[in-house]
RNA sequence: GGUCGCGUAGCUCAGAUGGAUAGAGCAUCUGCCUUCUAAGCAGAUGGUCACAGGUUCGAAUCCUGUCGCGAUCACCA
């Protein structure tokens, strides 16, 4: 039985005994005790001095003297004001930790029957991934794990936007200027090369627009007309008839945008269980404005457009088609949700897309409870904040993006400049030594954006990002890598706690701490939150490091002293390893 | 303007369902490597939790208002 669960038993039968009172477990407040107080666990006192009649601090005192009366497990209390301070006996905690598996600790008892399906990533096919796109990608993966390691059945599937202006825009440029140039004839990754098309088309088109304004032409007529939008667009009306050539040239630019994202992916450490393509789900989508306009729920305007009504729910009239019958960014969204429930049948359906669409999925989900769907309430938009830099906000348009393959890169090769300088990698092949550096890198940068809470808006500081010292992902992956050598020089078994010994005062914040995971598990699971599990990580590595400022491990004399300690660690590295794992990062076992 | 979100140390962030003297990291300063990895540890400095009211035994946390910042309100996605 966990520690809480113990406690707030005891005091229910406590009251129970007292006061002949059946409470509720949601009266037995309990918390961690401050670290200024003796104690475990603290029991809040006051939603009880109603039953006693009495002042909290007498309260507490009886309610204290009838656990320990009652349970083996306590070992002492104190009282401040209304604060019950308890104190399990420290073989209470070993045993405790005898009788979970760390290996798999925190995870459900029982295997939950919901079905998850997470979507994220979802680029557009006209540029690189960047910086922002990172923080999705990182999210939405360890989210997966998380929810893999909690027990949870769950699909990850990547939702590409391969149609509409956008990629046109590429296309044309491509045309005009592309020479029949190819990513292997140029040596530029694929979603560079296409993404270098749509910087250049947007070029030419300012140019023109500048010119049609020197001309004497309106700004907003300008726009409308310069030659090069005129031409994508007749593009994308010609994609939609289906043109062989227009369609051939999409297919190859996408290609070669997917096989660059494919790397970047790769290199992310993160997949998909499977693709879907809004080419393919707009169609579903129209299907599905016909079906809402026969049941009433849109309505017709006399221009053609298709709209719904939601003002009655506090939302606005929106447009789910354009008067010329083709399909806008909802129609998509349309399609592709039912399309999942089709295939997957999911309960739930978390969809991985910044805040600044929050308005967006409100009313997607609103529509599709319209239109009756069962799978609506089981929507969940995962909505997290922007990622800003030093400078400010991060602008494709001004060129002010981070891009995501040049900054794995700096960040692996800072990982190198590091390590390199500290010796670490003195005696290691190259193989070794390249794999280490990319290991850090990687958990740097994702340590560093996971570890912020996702719905908050977070800033990316590039110097920063590269620290390894303090609350970072390397500090994590070094502590864990000290227990490793420790564990490697360690020539005995790894045993059992042994239930007798005495413990420091840090061996025990050690312990409750390890204990303690099972819940972190558990409410990031609730909240959809791996930046829990990352604070969680940090703090646990740095109880350890202070312990092992603190005593000797492998020089320890007396062996039960130092089995329980190697057992301590060991458990210690296996939450490490388990935690970081979540977040998506790998662990060194030297650095 | 309407709607939604945010405001905690110089900077970046933690602060479960309201709880004790609001915590970390970075930066600045002081100590600690002949001993299991110093990417570490110990300590110091640093706060009107934006502001003003309210709710109550108790508020960074809940409510109202004010100020500041951001997002959104497209026949873009």
């Amino acid at each position: 039985m966990n520690p809480e669960t113990l406690i707030t038993l005891a005091v229910i039968k406590a009251i129970k005994t007292l006061y002949a009172q059946d409470i509720d477990e949601e009266m037995v407040k309990l918390e961690p005790t401050n670290s200024d107080f003796k104690g475990d666990f603290t029991l809040l006192i006051f939603p009880f001095v109603k039953i006693s009649k009495v002042s909290p601090e007498d309260t507490a005192k009886v309610i204290a003297q009838q656990i320990l009366q009652q349970s083996e497990s306590i070992a002492d209390f104190n009282v401040v004001k209304g604060f019950l301070n308890l104190t399990l006996k420290t073989d209470f905690w070993l045993n405790y930790l005898n009788q979970i598996r760390i290996e798999n600790y925190g995870q459900a008892s029982k295997k939950p029957k919901e079905k998850i399906i997470i979507e994220y990533s979802s680029p557009n096919t006209n540029k690189p991934i960047h910086l922002g796109h990172i923080r999705n990608i990182l999210l939405g993966y360890s989210l997966h794990k998380l929810l893999t390691y909690y027990g949870y059945d769950n699909v990850k599937v990547n939702l590409i936007n391969d149609r509409g202006i956008h990629i046109c825009k590429s296309m044309y440029a491509y045309k005009i200027f592309g020479n029949e140039a190819t990513p292997d004839s140029t040596g530029i990754k694929g979603d560079h090369f296409v993404g270098n098309f749509y910087v250049k088309f947007n070029e030419i088109y300012q140019e023109e627009v500048r010119e049609l304004i020197q001309k004497g032409a309106k700004e907003e007529d300008a726009k409308k007309n310069a030659p090069s939008i005129l031409a994508a667009q007749i593009m994308l009306q010609k994609w939609e008839e289906s043109d062989k050539d227009t369609i051939a040239l999409w297919n190859k630019l996408n290609d070669w945008v997917y096989d660059g994202f494919k790397a970047t992916y790769e290199k992310l450490g993160v997949s998909f269980d499977k693709y879907y393509y809004e080419s393919n789900t707009y169609l579903l989508g129209k299907k599905m404005v016909e079906e809402g306009l026969n049941k009433n729920i849109f309505y017709k305007k006399p221009d053609k457009s298709i709209w719904i009504d939601l003002t009655a729910d506090k939302l606005d009239q929106k447009l789910v088609q354009r008067s010329d019958g083709t399909s806008v960014y909802i129609t998509q969204d349309l399609g592709t949700a039912d399309l999942k429930y089709q295939e997957f049948g999911a309960d739930k359906s978390i969809i991985v897309v910044g805040n600044e669409q929050d308005y967006h999925f409100k009313v997607l989900f609103k529509i599709l409870e319209k239109l009756e769907r069962p799978y609506a309430k089981g929507c969940y938009h995962l909505s997290y904040g922007m990622v800003d830099l030093p400078s400010g906000k991060m602008k494709s348009r001004e060129g002010t993006v981070v891009d995501a393959d040049e900054l794995m890169a700096e960040l692996i090769e800072a990982a190198k400049q590091k390590t390199d300088a500290l010796g670490k990698t003195d005696g290691m092949t190259d193989a070794e030594r390249e794999s280490l550096h990319y290991k850090i890198g990687m958990a740097a940068l994702k340590y560093y954006i996971l570890k912020v809470d996702a719905t908050k808006r977070m800033l990316f500081n590039p110097e920063e990002s590269i620290d390894l010292q303090g609350d970072t992902g390397p500090f994590i992956q070094y502590s864990y890598a000290r227990i490793k050598s420790i564990l490697r020089q360690y020539n005995g078994k790894i045993e059992y706690f042994d239930t007798t010994i005495a413990l420091q005062t840090t061996e025990l914040e050690l312990i409750k701490h390890i204990a303690h995971f099972s819940n972190i598990i558990q409410k990031a699971v609730n909240q959809y939150s791996p930046s829990l599990v990352a604070n969680y990580a940090y703090s646990l590595a740095k109880i350890f490091n202070k312990l092992y400022a603190e005593v000797s491990f492998l020089k320890e004399n007396d062996t039960k002293i130092k089995q329980n300690r190697i057992t301590l660690i060991h458990y210690t590295a296996t939450l490490l390893q388990t935690s970081m794992h979540i977040l998506g990062i790998e662990m060194p076992e030297k650095m």
